[in-house]
DNA sequence: GTTGTTATTAGCACTTGGTACTAATATCAG
DNA sequence: CTGATATTAGTACCAAGTGCTAATAACAAC
């Protein structure tokens, strides 16, 4: 062969415009020391589109996002079961919205919205707020799992207006995820910041 | 005048483009009922740049920031700094959505969900995964309140594919969320490539 | 009405970064 | 040496423009 394998090239060649999509075959047939034609070839051959549809993949994308925001609304699951004060049970089914892209794992802070929702929701007051809290993550969870979330109130010490819940994420009865939350209430005695 | 005045005409033109950059001068030309060369001229007063122009900066706007670890659309705020493996920054406005209708405060998870996406961010590696965490939520934070969160990789187990970052996040200079990230990463030492 | 000014439209050459296609040449393997 | 594969060259064409000149059109003022 030349100064390259033709395999070899294109699997450089595939790096590079993942790297960097901005470039134009100009400067890649200068890079690798080939015609633009054989650049052209080669990215045909690996279904790799002009640059402007790269620009435009890149730009659009961003879009997409920006208009977006956040997903998260009001409560996240759907909570099935609650005694005020006492436990509460959530549902939630994980979609391919909560996922990385990358390894289909879902996002830690959806677990966290679901188990915080819960822990909020559990409390009888007028104002529930997270404090502390401390998690984790026991298990990666999958798009199309259904993430079943149980808190328990464990503790309560009104002269802080302080709740302790314990919240307890599972699927197929597997644990998934853990947490301990203290929650701040305004019952009990007075103030509030 | 004829259908619109030509100030109206380039109001609504620099509007039009500013919510869709996507759009070519022929398809403004139709909407607007002109021709497209005075699209162009219009274009040219108003310092519009090209479409391809438009779209590049789009694009290129996102590929500054690129993180190797995760796609940015996947990142809760808008990362403005990052160095790999060492630090990152992001900013995230508070806006009606995020907030508890019944007091104003931000609801725990987003607050989270920004910490949480940077310090996966952060992480110089193709998966990176929360494990554990420790937070506190120092402060209300309110509709409005422009959050800007620190990330800091403050050590590194590659025996057990861990990093440990510290989350800091502030409004107006203060601190209103602090947190302790134990992320799991697939790459141990010496496996960089 | 005629004149002046601004606005609009038309047309042409040229640019970038390509596609699509054909044809020639180079390189290597058996 | 021959055939297959790889590479290069060259042409016509496209989108979405820029830059330029010139012709109209619309309206306002005198």
């Amino acid at each position: 062969m030349l100064r390259q394998t033709k395999k070899e090239r294109q699997r450089l060649l595939s790096e590079t415009i993942a790297e960097n999509p901005f470039v134009t075959d100009e400067q890649l047939a200068t890079q690798f020391q080939v015609s633009v034609q054989t650049i052209r070839l080669d990215r045909m051959e690996l279904a790799i589109p002009e640059l402007r549809e790269r620009i435009k993949d890149v730009a659009s994308k961003t879009y997409e996002n920006e208009v977006k925001s956040l997903p998260i609304d009001e409560v996240i699951g759907e909570i099935v079961d609650i005694e005020l004060d006492n436990r509460a049970l959530s549902i939630f089914d994980v979609k391919e919205e909560h996922v990385f892209q990358r390894n289909g794992i879902a996002r830690g802070h959806h677990l966290f919205a679901q188990a915080n929702s819960l822990a909020v929701a559990v409390i009888d007051d007028e104002l529930a707020l997270t404090v502390h809290s401390n998690i984790t993550f026991v298990k990666p969870v999958r798009a199309g799992d259904r993430v079943i979330t149980k808190a328990i109130v464990v503790g309560r010490d009104d002269e802080n207006h302080r709740t302790k819940v314990e919240l307890t994420s599972t699927v197929n009865g597997e644990t998934v995820f853990v947490g301990e939350f203290d929650m701040y209430r305004t019952k009990g005695k007075g103030e509030q910041q």
